[in-house]
DNA sequence: TTTGTCTTTATCCTATAGGATAAAAAGAGA
DNA sequence: TCTCTTTTTATCCTATAGGATAAAGACAAA
């Protein structure tokens, strides 16, 4: 299922970005207001990709930019350790 | 200007995409057919950064699928050889 | 010169992604 | 238990991203 595929590859996405953010002591509202976003449920929805939300190309942008971390690591497979 | 640098950013990776497709032998129609866009002139767009039009995020994680190249190659610095 | 392929130019239409709101739930510390 | 912080649940609204169309331009081969 291709569909399958694609929601697996924005979850992995969502659980990077939030490894990231509590590695460098964020909590979901002070990274959504960070990257412009008023909105903690919207950032809660995108990082859990629930109701067909995920995180988008500008977000991932803005999110390794205020992380300072290299987008690539967005997208690196999940570690268990950590 | 932080809009200059998103869309320099959106411009690097359009110039890496372009760089697989022709290292793997794609037209702009071929590749744009294979990620499900009917539209060249979208796709010539997208790749060229004009009219606001660039790849998403669901884009280029079908690209790297087509292309069979990891979506971080997108993200990487140009490179002047090849 | 003509033809075919590939790409670009420019603009239009609309479904949905983007993002808000409100309230509830979860968790931790006092 | 209470309070505060953090996150989640669920849904609604709308501006724009997504993608189409048509025609023109560039280039190479015949």
């Amino acid at each position: 299922m291709k569909e399958k595929n694609i929601y697996d590859f924005y979850k992995k996405v969502g659980e990077n970005v939030k490894k990231f953010r509590l590695t460098k002591g964020y909590s979901q509202l002070e990274l959504a207001l960070e990257i412009g976003i008023k909105s903690v449920a919207f950032y809660s929805n995108c990082e859990n990709v629930r109701y067909g939300k995920h995180f988008n190309l500008e977000h991932l942008y803005k999110i390794s930019k205020v992380l300072n971390v290299n987008i690539c690591e967005f997208f690196k497979e999940i570690t268990s350790t950590n």
